[in-house]
DNA sequence: TTTAGTGCAAAGGCTTTGCACACCG
DNA sequence: CGGTGTGCAAAGCCTTTGCACTAAA
């Protein structure tokens, strides 16, 4: 199910949150690079944003991404050297391979078997709620350069 | 296999490093920290090792993890929320648990079978180089408070 | 009219850098 | 001695916060 502005408005008002100008253009760019798939950093989406209204301002992409990422609607990708990139996702459940050439990163469903959690478990003797697996490559793309 | 004061100073040695006072200081804490498996950032290992050396240096910690962070003696835990913490480790392949309430974090070697990566490798047409998995939880002593 | 939301600028953390001095080899 | 390594302080980033003003409802 893809990400469109309708989705993100609704999550706003769901939240009790008003209908303001920037949130309707941070929605209106987000959809867009759900549908590209492309994920971004705050600086550079506050500066696309700029493109559309001057005024707007840097915290208010930092206070809108806040809420968002904790509504699941976005996600926070780590890298190794302490960078992190955001992108829109539906809620489902995914992982990511990003590409360390030119930093593409694609969603996929596949996930660990239900047994290496079990072993993990049992042999830590954690109770585990979560996790999160990232994927490092090269994509197709790239390697025909 | 124990990562020990030798191993690291010896690491120090074969990057052609020299020898010096805050790099023992620095190499005595690491071990004691692997040797409790506990995990560290850099601010603590900084108040750690100006008890020993009052005049030790902020920089020097952070040059100094650099450097094992690239020798694969030291591993960089990166949580949720965007904050990390560092850990002693071997340089065999491992994952982390970290146990939600108290932060500890303990290594795993168990991997992904070879078919997960076999089967995103095929979907998303990735030349797979490496990957992260971090799996969060409960450790059992959170769990019997 | 009421109060959430915003922009701005300042303040905060953490990390890196520049530089003169210290000290290892 | 010669040059790496260090401590110190300053500068840099990115992010958060405080506050007066704007604009939703």
């Amino acid at each position: 199910m893809a990400v469109t502005i309708e989705t993100i408005l609704a999550a706003f008002e769901e939240m009790g949150l008003r209908s303001t100008r920037p949130r309707r253009l941070l929605a209106e760019r987000l959809a867009a690079l759900a549908a590209s798939s492309t994920d971004f950093s705050t600086d550079e989406l506050w500066h696309d944003l700029k493109l559309l209204d001057p005024r707007l301002g840097r915290a208010t992409v930092y206070r809108t991404v806040e809420v968002l990422l904790k509504e699941g609607l976005l996600d926070r990708v780590e890298f190794g050297d302490g960078t992190h990139r955001y992108r829109v996702c539906g809620g489902t459940h995914h992982h990511h391979v990003t590409c360390t050439r030119c930093h593409r990163v694609i969603e996929v469903e596949t996930c660990l078997p239900g047994e290496v959690f079990a072993a993990i478990a049992l042999k830590t003797n954690f109770a585990l709620e979560g996790h999160s697996l990232e994927l490092f490559g090269c994509c197709a793309d790239c390697r025909n350069e």
